[in-house]
DNA sequence: TTAAAAATTGCAACCGATTGCAATTTTTTT
DNA sequence: AAAAAAATTGCAATCGGTTGCAATTTTTAA
């Protein structure tokens, strides 16, 4: 197929007359090479169209130079987001992301976490499936001092950083908003109590109804994978409650749920905020396609996914401490738009 | 921060009183190599934790285990799809996979490609961006015999074969039933003639319009980005338009134009489908969420993610040749949902 | 001008798996 | 039982950078 031989720093050596041990320094600016000797280099391993080998470096070097992500699920809008801030930040710096995806199950999260391992990544930048109980699966990385940076469904972890927005307040924001809009009786449509995410929003919307004497009543937090399936389920869930039980406002722990919980209730006639207001979280494409629109909470996935990266990559290279830096919190603002305003609906 | 050192097949063969050449042989099953040698040597890699050692083994075979992936953007739930899919069936094989965005400029598209170049993958998946108007960037992949597999945003070349859908088709059918179902004068919101997916859909269209005696008219090609952005400039665009001259129906090239297009016009009264019926291509999320839903075609991300990469697999590993299969064409087919129905609405 | 310090450069041994070819062992054939 | 064929196994070179330490050259100080 190729007839060109790959040039490697030996023929740039000879080239020069001087050794491999000078250009590899030279090619990597190293301090003790000549300024002079190092353009040379430079020069000689463009023209020759020299391109350096990543296997004999990592082989020798033990760096790979490559950094592994572990997802619940890529097809998200989200996550798109956040995948695409992490390749950006990463390929500026030079490194490779490898990524896998866990399909929210905890079993295909320890394989994937074993083939990361497996492939010597540098370190690793994860978001933890629906129903993981403990990072046991991790403790290799651990053993091995390999970094990891956790993002959005996080673990706290003595050496690792965590980067996430606050759930809390949002959540807490989000539902207070509703209650000034006009509504009482707010229900959850909330995740697995095992992921920060969920039990984070869950505690700011408690915290924000006690705040307003409404009391919490467990019957509307309603528990799901927060899919499209699962909104029209709480859907039907809420349209075979009694009346007087019935909820006058919706807080989803995702957009999609949401969505789909108020298009099978307008479905029934039930009117949107009028009968029932609706909040939902992510600020989703969706939102602002849904009639009414969605009030929602405004994060960048991209952000998240550029801190990660910039996190890892700092303490790989030394710049600062993974361990030292625990939690990063990023920015997030709730979006008003009519699907809460029970008062002045438009 | 470790303490174990790493176990290598030196440390299997001198436990087992055999050469690396065997043990090296032996795990990855090579046929010259006994039964009874074979299971030990896996024995005793689990037993002491062996794990292989990808650099060495790249910079001796000079095989990386790894594709490159070139796509417009991440962030879109199609490509996320594609992602998905590419992903599962390249770890499968034992593949990585590293993407890069072109964020569709050309400019980046070539630069990424140099990087995919120097990160000597062993074959590449590449969509092009919105722009490129030539695949000279890809020459030296085709030079020294590196495979490429072009998916969705295709670009015919001898040496590679593309994963599409019927684009022609799809588009020939979802017109023929826009103007079946009571349209006449049909707007097609087109993107760039460069990109196959667009051009083809613009020809499906045309012919569609000619089988049924509309002649087409040129000012209903209006071409953009098709964003968010250009669907509500869309909208605007035919709200200047003269009532007479305004279309009773638009066909998009995705969904994302369309149903920001109908948003628009919707704010101004206009009615779906009853004055404008509506069409778009993807089955996007939000196809479903808009209202009246979105009529559209319907294909899988996912299954052009694993055809893609399958097909440059088995041209890797000599299955089949990239060569000789010019061209993959997966199903699609068209959902009919409300936005067109101008006849029987419901 | 010479000794001491600083800046450059090179030697040579790795890193760990792969592979052509030869050597050895086992099985089959006659 | 000997010769031929087939199955196994090993030798040793190789892939292309990297790095500790020593050697050499240049600069600075005395």
């Amino acid at each position: 197929m190729s007839n060109e031989k790959e040039i490697t720093i030996y023929d740039i050596a000879k080239q020069l007359n001087i050794s491999a041990t000078t250009v590899s320094r030279g090619l990597k600016d190293h301090p003790s090479i000549n300024k002079h000797t190092r353009k040379k280099i430079a020069e000689t391993a463009k023209e020759l169209g020299y391109r350096s080998n990543n296997f004999a470096s990592s082989l020798r070097s033990k760096k790979t130079h490559t950094l592994g992500v572990m997802v619940p699920r890529l097809n998200s809008y989200f996550m798109a987001s956040v995948m695409s801030g992490m390749e950006d930040t990463a390929n500026r710096a030079g490194y490779n992301l490898i990524i896998t995806q866990s399909l929210e199950k905890n079993t295909k999260e320890v394989t994937n976490a074993q083939t990361m391992f497996n492939k010597r990544v540098d370190g690793l930048l994860v978001s933890l499936a629906y129903d993981t109980k403990n990072v046991d699966h991790f403790t290799p990385f651990f053993r091995k001092g390999i970094p990891i940076v956790f993002f959005d469904r996080v673990h706290s972890h003595i050496d690792s950083t965590c980067i996430i927005i606050d759930n809390y307040k949002a959540a807490y924001d989000i539902t207070k908003h509703l209650i000034e809009a006009g509504s009482r009786r707010i229900m959850h449509l909330g995740g697995n109590m095992l992921r920060n995410v969920y039990s984070e929003r869950l505690r700011g919307y408690k915290q924000a109804l006690k705040d307003h004497k409404i009391s919490f009543d467990e019957k509307l937090h309603y528990i799901s994978d927060l899919s499209e399936a699962d909104g029209t389920k709480a859907a039907e869930h809420i349209l075979l409650m009694k009346n007087k039980d019935r909820p006058d406002a919706v807080f989803a722990s995702n957009d999609t749920a949401a969505v789909h919980c108020m298009i099978r209730l307008k479905t029934e006639g039930i009117s949107i905020p009028g009968d029932i207001a609706f909040a939902g979280f992510n600020n989703d494409p969706i939102s602002k396609v849904v009639e009414p629109n969605l009030t929602t909470v405004n994060y960048s996935g991209y952000a998240i996914g550029e801190a990660a990266v910039t996190s890892l990559i700092n303490h790989l290279t030394g710049v600062a401490n993974i361990k030292t830096t625990n939690t990063i919190i990023l920015r997030s603002d709730i979006v008003i738009r009519e699907s809460s305003q029970k008062n002045k609906s438009l």
